[in-house]
DNA sequence: CACAATTACCCACTAATCTCCACAATGATA
DNA sequence: TATCATTGTGGAGATTAGTGGGTAATTGTG
Protein backbone atom coordinates (compact mmCIF):
# COMPACT_ATOMS: atom_id res chain seq x y z
CA UNK A 1 0.00 0.00 0.00
CA UNK A 2 1.14 3.37 -0.99
CA UNK A 3 1.58 6.54 1.73
CA UNK A 4 3.92 8.89 2.11
CA UNK A 5 4.74 11.77 -0.24
CA UNK A 6 7.18 13.15 -2.32
CA UNK A 7 9.05 15.83 -3.71
CA UNK A 8 9.66 14.68 -7.50
CA UNK A 9 10.80 17.27 -10.57
CA UNK A 10 9.35 16.75 -14.51
CA UNK A 11 12.30 16.92 -16.83
CA UNK A 12 11.59 18.74 -19.99
CA UNK A 13 10.35 15.72 -21.77
CA UNK A 14 7.12 15.52 -18.79
CA UNK A 15 9.74 12.65 -17.63
CA UNK A 16 8.94 11.58 -13.63
CA UNK A 17 11.18 9.48 -12.08
CA UNK A 18 9.56 7.00 -9.44
CA UNK A 19 10.82 6.54 -5.84
CA UNK A 20 12.87 3.33 -6.18
CA UNK A 21 11.04 2.06 -2.79
CA UNK A 22 7.44 1.76 -4.67
CA UNK A 23 8.59 0.56 -8.18
CA UNK A 24 8.44 -2.97 -7.73
CA UNK A 25 4.86 -2.51 -6.11
CA UNK A 26 3.72 -0.31 -8.51
CA UNK A 27 4.44 -2.55 -11.47
CA UNK A 28 1.48 -5.40 -11.36
CA UNK A 29 3.48 -8.52 -11.49
CA UNK A 30 2.89 -9.05 -14.91
CA UNK A 31 5.18 -6.90 -15.99
CA UNK A 32 2.30 -4.54 -16.74
CA UNK A 33 2.42 -1.03 -16.71
CA UNK A 34 0.96 2.18 -14.80
CA UNK A 35 -2.41 3.66 -15.65
CA UNK A 36 -2.17 7.35 -14.93
CA UNK A 37 -5.61 9.58 -14.84
CA UNK A 38 -7.12 12.33 -13.98
CA UNK A 39 -9.54 13.07 -10.74
CA UNK A 40 -12.58 13.83 -11.19
CA UNK A 41 -13.18 16.61 -9.34
CA UNK A 42 -9.50 17.94 -7.87
CA UNK A 43 -6.57 19.31 -9.91
CA UNK A 44 -4.46 16.29 -9.74
CA UNK A 45 -3.60 12.83 -11.44
CA UNK A 46 -3.87 9.74 -9.85
CA UNK A 47 -1.90 6.82 -10.81
CA UNK A 48 -2.85 2.90 -10.11
CA UNK A 49 -0.93 -0.17 -10.47
CA UNK A 50 -2.52 -1.71 -13.23
CA UNK A 51 -4.08 -4.78 -11.48
CA UNK A 52 -5.39 -1.89 -9.07
CA UNK A 53 -7.32 -0.16 -11.72
CA UNK A 54 -8.40 -3.54 -13.51
CA UNK A 55 -10.34 -3.66 -10.56
CA UNK A 56 -11.74 -0.15 -10.77
CA UNK A 57 -12.83 -0.81 -14.75
CA UNK A 58 -14.70 -3.56 -13.75
CA UNK A 59 -17.06 -1.58 -11.35
CA UNK A 60 -17.33 1.33 -13.97
CA UNK A 61 -18.62 -1.50 -16.16
CA UNK A 62 -21.08 -1.83 -14.62
CA UNK A 63 -22.33 1.62 -14.34
CA UNK A 64 -25.25 2.74 -16.56
CA UNK A 65 -25.16 4.43 -19.80
CA UNK A 66 -28.34 5.81 -19.39
CA UNK A 67 -27.46 7.70 -16.18
CA UNK A 68 -25.67 11.03 -17.00
CA UNK A 69 -23.81 11.26 -13.45
CA UNK A 70 -22.31 7.61 -14.10
CA UNK A 71 -22.18 8.07 -17.66
CA UNK A 72 -19.86 11.45 -17.07
CA UNK A 73 -18.00 9.63 -14.23
CA UNK A 74 -16.81 7.31 -16.38
CA UNK A 75 -16.45 8.82 -19.80
CA UNK A 76 -13.76 11.37 -17.23
CA UNK A 77 -11.99 8.33 -16.05
CA UNK A 78 -11.71 6.53 -18.80
CA UNK A 79 -11.55 8.83 -21.24
CA UNK A 80 -8.13 9.77 -19.50
CA UNK A 81 -6.48 6.55 -18.10
CA UNK A 82 -3.21 6.33 -19.91
CA UNK A 83 -0.82 3.08 -19.90
CA UNK A 84 2.36 4.70 -18.99
CA UNK A 85 5.39 2.32 -18.91
CA UNK A 86 8.30 2.91 -17.23
CA UNK A 87 11.59 3.14 -18.50
CA UNK A 88 15.05 1.41 -17.43
CA UNK A 89 15.61 3.63 -14.99
CA UNK A 90 12.19 3.55 -13.54
CA UNK A 91 10.50 7.05 -15.07
CA UNK A 92 6.90 7.55 -16.83
CA UNK A 93 5.75 9.91 -19.22
CA UNK A 94 3.12 12.03 -18.20
CA UNK A 95 1.20 12.94 -21.47
CA UNK A 96 0.94 16.55 -22.12
CA UNK A 97 -3.09 16.46 -21.64
CA UNK A 98 -2.50 15.08 -18.25
CA UNK A 99 -0.32 17.78 -17.35
CA UNK A 100 -2.22 20.21 -18.29
CA UNK A 101 -5.13 18.96 -15.86
CA UNK A 102 -3.24 19.01 -13.01
CA UNK A 103 -1.15 22.15 -14.07
CA UNK A 104 1.85 20.58 -13.63
CA UNK A 105 4.93 22.40 -13.52
CA UNK A 106 8.39 21.68 -12.77
CA UNK A 107 8.22 20.67 -9.39
CA UNK A 108 5.42 18.32 -8.29
CA UNK A 109 4.56 16.30 -5.38
CA UNK A 110 3.33 12.20 -4.98
CA UNK A 111 1.10 11.73 -2.63
CA UNK A 112 0.63 7.93 -1.54
CA UNK A 113 -2.84 7.24 -1.37
CA UNK A 114 -3.16 3.51 -0.56
CA UNK A 115 -4.43 1.66 -3.51
CA UNK A 116 -2.64 4.49 -5.60
CA UNK A 117 -0.59 7.96 -6.18
CA UNK A 118 -2.16 11.12 -6.33
CA UNK A 119 0.38 13.67 -8.33
CA UNK A 120 -0.11 17.12 -7.10
CA UNK A 121 1.43 20.65 -8.46
CA UNK A 122 3.94 21.13 -5.58
CA UNK A 123 2.01 24.48 -5.11
CA UNK A 124 -1.39 23.46 -5.51
CA UNK A 125 -0.52 20.83 -2.85
CA UNK A 126 0.54 22.80 -0.22
CA UNK A 127 -2.34 25.20 -0.80
CA UNK A 128 -4.45 22.38 -0.61
CA UNK A 129 -3.18 21.36 2.50
CA UNK A 130 -3.27 24.50 4.30
CA UNK A 131 -7.22 25.10 3.19
CA UNK A 132 -7.84 21.84 4.61
CA UNK A 133 -5.75 21.91 7.97
CA UNK A 134 -8.36 25.51 8.27
CA UNK A 135 -11.18 23.82 7.66
CA UNK A 136 -10.69 20.53 9.99
CA UNK A 137 -9.75 22.81 12.42
CA UNK A 138 -13.11 24.89 11.82
CA UNK A 139 -15.40 21.96 12.19
CA UNK A 140 -13.46 20.68 15.31
CA UNK A 141 -14.57 24.18 17.45
CA UNK A 142 -17.96 23.84 15.43
CA UNK A 143 -18.31 20.39 16.36
CA UNK A 144 -20.58 18.13 14.14
CA UNK A 145 -22.46 15.59 15.93
CA UNK A 146 -22.92 13.35 13.44
CA UNK A 147 -19.61 13.07 11.50
CA UNK A 148 -18.41 12.93 14.88
CA UNK A 149 -19.59 9.70 15.13
CA UNK A 150 -18.65 8.15 12.08
CA UNK A 151 -14.85 8.71 12.64
CA UNK A 152 -15.26 7.43 15.96
CA UNK A 153 -14.03 4.32 14.94
CA UNK A 154 -11.04 5.34 13.66
CA UNK A 155 -9.55 5.31 16.66
CA UNK A 156 -7.07 8.11 16.09
CA UNK B 1 -10.02 -3.45 -22.93
CA UNK B 2 -10.25 0.10 -24.30
CA UNK B 3 -9.37 3.26 -22.46
CA UNK B 4 -7.45 6.70 -22.55
CA UNK B 5 -8.14 9.39 -25.66
CA UNK B 6 -5.81 9.47 -28.42
CA UNK B 7 -5.62 12.85 -31.07
CA UNK B 8 -5.70 11.72 -34.26
CA UNK B 9 -6.34 13.30 -37.64
CA UNK B 10 -8.53 13.26 -40.45
CA UNK B 11 -7.08 13.22 -43.52
CA UNK B 12 -8.57 14.90 -46.71
CA UNK B 13 -9.45 11.07 -48.11
CA UNK B 14 -11.73 10.96 -44.42
CA UNK B 15 -8.86 8.45 -43.26
CA UNK B 16 -8.03 8.11 -39.65
CA UNK B 17 -5.34 5.99 -38.00
CA UNK B 18 -6.41 3.66 -35.35
CA UNK B 19 -3.44 4.02 -32.37
CA UNK B 20 -1.03 0.84 -32.74
CA UNK B 21 -1.77 -0.44 -29.42
CA UNK B 22 -5.49 -1.11 -30.46
CA UNK B 23 -5.12 -2.54 -33.86
CA UNK B 24 -5.14 -5.88 -32.97
CA UNK B 25 -7.77 -5.92 -30.17
CA UNK B 26 -10.31 -3.82 -31.99
CA UNK B 27 -9.79 -6.12 -35.29
CA UNK B 28 -11.91 -9.15 -33.89
CA UNK B 29 -9.99 -12.25 -33.90
CA UNK B 30 -11.85 -13.77 -37.44
CA UNK B 31 -10.02 -10.60 -39.08
CA UNK B 32 -13.25 -8.97 -39.31
CA UNK B 33 -14.79 -5.71 -39.84
CA UNK B 34 -15.16 -2.52 -37.28
CA UNK B 35 -17.94 -1.19 -36.91
CA UNK B 36 -18.78 2.01 -36.63
CA UNK B 37 -21.79 3.96 -35.86
CA UNK B 38 -23.64 7.00 -33.92
CA UNK B 39 -24.12 7.74 -30.32
CA UNK B 40 -28.22 8.27 -29.78
CA UNK B 41 -27.37 11.52 -27.30
CA UNK B 42 -24.31 12.74 -28.17
CA UNK B 43 -22.99 14.09 -30.99
CA UNK B 44 -20.16 11.64 -31.49
CA UNK B 45 -19.56 8.09 -33.08
CA UNK B 46 -18.95 4.53 -31.52
CA UNK B 47 -16.22 2.37 -32.64
CA UNK B 48 -16.60 -1.45 -32.09
CA UNK B 49 -14.79 -4.43 -32.78
CA UNK B 50 -17.06 -6.34 -34.35
CA UNK B 51 -17.69 -9.45 -31.79
CA UNK B 52 -18.84 -7.04 -29.64
CA UNK B 53 -21.09 -5.04 -31.53
CA UNK B 54 -22.94 -8.59 -31.77
CA UNK B 55 -23.61 -8.73 -29.17
CA UNK B 56 -25.40 -5.40 -28.58
CA UNK B 57 -27.28 -6.60 -31.97
CA UNK B 58 -28.36 -9.38 -30.04
CA UNK B 59 -29.84 -7.07 -27.37
CA UNK B 60 -31.41 -5.19 -29.42
CA UNK B 61 -33.28 -7.91 -31.65
CA UNK B 62 -34.79 -8.35 -28.18
CA UNK B 63 -36.25 -4.54 -28.06
CA UNK B 64 -39.99 -4.25 -28.34
CA UNK B 65 -41.32 -3.03 -31.61
CA UNK B 66 -44.16 -1.52 -29.63
CA UNK B 67 -42.18 1.02 -27.78
CA UNK B 68 -41.73 4.16 -29.66
CA UNK B 69 -38.22 4.59 -27.56
CA UNK B 70 -36.67 1.08 -28.23
CA UNK B 71 -37.87 1.75 -31.74
CA UNK B 72 -36.29 4.91 -31.92
CA UNK B 73 -32.79 3.57 -30.34
CA UNK B 74 -33.14 0.57 -32.54
CA UNK B 75 -33.09 2.49 -35.77
CA UNK B 76 -30.72 5.06 -34.76
CA UNK B 77 -27.84 2.91 -33.75
CA UNK B 78 -28.74 -0.07 -36.24
CA UNK B 79 -29.43 2.42 -39.42
CA UNK B 80 -25.97 4.41 -39.24
CA UNK B 81 -24.38 0.92 -38.52
CA UNK B 82 -21.39 0.63 -40.98
CA UNK B 83 -19.02 -1.65 -41.68
CA UNK B 84 -14.76 -0.34 -41.71
CA UNK B 85 -12.12 -1.97 -42.51
CA UNK B 86 -8.67 -1.42 -42.01
CA UNK B 87 -6.46 -0.88 -44.30
CA UNK B 88 -2.82 -2.14 -44.18
CA UNK B 89 -1.18 1.11 -42.49
CA UNK B 90 -4.24 0.56 -39.85
CA UNK B 91 -6.62 3.22 -41.11
CA UNK B 92 -10.62 3.07 -41.73
CA UNK B 93 -12.76 5.89 -43.56
CA UNK B 94 -15.35 6.98 -41.99
CA UNK B 95 -18.01 7.28 -44.11
CA UNK B 96 -19.33 10.93 -44.45
CA UNK B 97 -23.12 10.36 -43.22
CA UNK B 98 -21.31 9.65 -39.73
CA UNK B 99 -19.02 12.46 -39.65
CA UNK B 100 -21.44 15.20 -40.39
CA UNK B 101 -23.32 13.37 -37.41
CA UNK B 102 -20.13 13.96 -35.20
CA UNK B 103 -19.26 17.37 -36.41
CA UNK B 104 -15.75 16.37 -37.24
CA UNK B 105 -13.16 18.28 -38.65
CA UNK B 106 -9.41 17.50 -39.08
CA UNK B 107 -8.49 17.31 -35.86
CA UNK B 108 -10.46 14.59 -33.41
CA UNK B 109 -10.17 12.46 -30.70
CA UNK B 110 -10.69 8.46 -29.67
CA UNK B 111 -11.87 7.89 -26.63
CA UNK B 112 -11.46 4.77 -24.81
CA UNK B 113 -14.62 3.51 -23.37
CA UNK B 114 -14.17 -0.44 -22.42
CA UNK B 115 -15.61 -2.13 -24.83
CA UNK B 116 -16.09 0.53 -27.77
CA UNK B 117 -14.03 3.43 -28.79
CA UNK B 118 -16.05 7.14 -29.02
CA UNK B 119 -14.71 9.36 -31.75
CA UNK B 120 -15.56 13.29 -30.98
CA UNK B 121 -14.06 16.24 -32.84
CA UNK B 122 -11.41 17.58 -30.98
CA UNK B 123 -12.77 20.73 -29.91
CA UNK B 124 -16.47 19.46 -29.18
CA UNK B 125 -14.44 16.71 -26.68
CA UNK B 126 -12.64 19.79 -24.82
CA UNK B 127 -15.78 22.09 -24.39
CA UNK B 128 -17.60 19.03 -22.98
CA UNK B 129 -14.75 17.47 -20.78
CA UNK B 130 -14.53 21.25 -19.64
CA UNK B 131 -18.43 20.85 -18.83
CA UNK B 132 -18.09 18.13 -17.11
CA UNK B 133 -15.19 18.64 -14.67
CA UNK B 134 -17.22 21.99 -13.75
CA UNK B 135 -20.47 19.47 -12.80
CA UNK B 136 -18.21 17.32 -10.88
CA UNK B 137 -16.74 19.68 -8.70
CA UNK B 138 -19.89 21.72 -8.40
CA UNK B 139 -21.67 18.28 -6.97
CA UNK B 140 -18.35 17.17 -4.67
CA UNK B 141 -18.80 20.66 -2.69
CA UNK B 142 -22.79 20.17 -2.64
CA UNK B 143 -22.57 16.58 -1.37
CA UNK B 144 -25.46 14.59 -2.67
CA UNK B 145 -25.45 11.77 -0.25
CA UNK B 146 -27.48 9.30 -2.69
CA UNK B 147 -24.89 9.58 -5.29
CA UNK B 148 -21.97 9.50 -3.47
CA UNK B 149 -23.84 6.13 -1.53
CA UNK B 150 -23.97 4.71 -5.21
CA UNK B 151 -20.43 5.54 -6.34
CA UNK B 152 -18.83 4.45 -3.09
CA UNK B 153 -17.74 1.40 -3.80
CA UNK B 154 -16.21 2.25 -6.44
CA UNK B 155 -13.21 2.78 -4.25
CA UNK B 156 -11.48 5.29 -7.12
C1' DC C 1 -18.24 -1.95 -72.37
C1' DA C 2 -16.13 2.42 -71.18
C1' DC C 3 -15.85 5.88 -68.03
C1' DA C 4 -15.83 8.26 -63.61
C1' DA C 5 -15.67 7.97 -58.80
C1' DT C 6 -14.39 5.80 -55.04
C1' DT C 7 -11.48 2.82 -52.31
C1' DA C 8 -7.25 0.11 -51.25
C1' DC C 9 -2.25 -0.38 -51.44
C1' DC C 10 2.19 1.33 -51.23
C1' DC C 11 6.09 4.30 -50.19
C1' DA C 12 8.18 8.30 -48.04
C1' DC C 13 8.45 12.06 -44.57
C1' DT C 14 8.21 13.93 -39.94
C1' DA C 15 7.63 14.15 -35.24
C1' DA C 16 7.16 11.82 -31.06
C1' DT C 17 8.78 8.25 -28.06
C1' DC C 18 11.96 4.77 -26.21
C1' DT C 19 16.57 3.08 -25.31
C1' DC C 20 20.73 3.78 -23.82
C1' DC C 21 24.67 5.96 -21.74
C1' DA C 22 26.81 9.42 -18.89
C1' DC C 23 27.02 12.44 -15.19
C1' DA C 24 25.66 14.60 -10.65
C1' DA C 25 23.97 14.35 -6.04
C1' DT C 26 23.34 11.84 -2.09
C1' DG C 27 24.26 8.68 1.46
C1' DA C 28 26.82 4.68 3.30
C1' DT C 29 31.13 2.45 4.56
C1' DA C 30 35.66 1.96 5.76
C1' DT D 1 37.72 12.10 5.02
C1' DA D 2 38.19 9.23 0.88
C1' DT D 3 35.86 5.72 -1.65
C1' DC D 4 32.07 3.36 -3.31
C1' DA D 5 27.26 2.48 -4.34
C1' DT D 6 22.82 3.99 -5.22
C1' DT D 7 19.48 7.20 -6.91
C1' DG D 8 17.82 11.04 -9.65
C1' DT D 9 18.61 13.81 -13.90
C1' DG D 10 19.86 15.13 -18.64
C1' DG D 11 20.38 14.37 -23.37
C1' DA D 12 21.99 11.92 -27.99
C1' DG D 13 20.65 8.51 -31.17
C1' DA D 14 17.67 4.89 -32.92
C1' DT D 15 13.16 3.39 -33.57
C1' DT D 16 8.39 3.66 -34.36
C1' DA D 17 3.88 5.73 -34.91
C1' DG D 18 0.99 8.78 -37.46
C1' DT D 19 0.37 11.40 -41.75
C1' DG D 20 0.25 12.72 -46.67
C1' DG D 21 -0.13 11.66 -51.28
C1' DG D 22 0.75 8.97 -55.79
C1' DT D 23 -0.87 5.02 -58.23
C1' DA D 24 -3.39 0.82 -59.00
C1' DA D 25 -7.60 -1.70 -58.30
C1' DT D 26 -12.42 -1.85 -57.72
C1' DT D 27 -17.00 -0.43 -57.93
C1' DG D 28 -21.00 1.45 -59.92
C1' DT D 29 -23.30 4.04 -63.68
C1' DG D 30 -24.61 5.39 -68.14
Amino acid sequence: MFRGSFALSLDDKGRLTLPTRYRDSLLSENGGALICTIDHKDPCLLLYPLSEWEEIEEKLKRLSSFNPQEQRLKRLLLGHATDCDMDKNGRILLPATLREHAHLSKSLRLVGQLNKFEIWDEETWHRRVAEDMAVEQEMATAGDAELSERLQDLSL
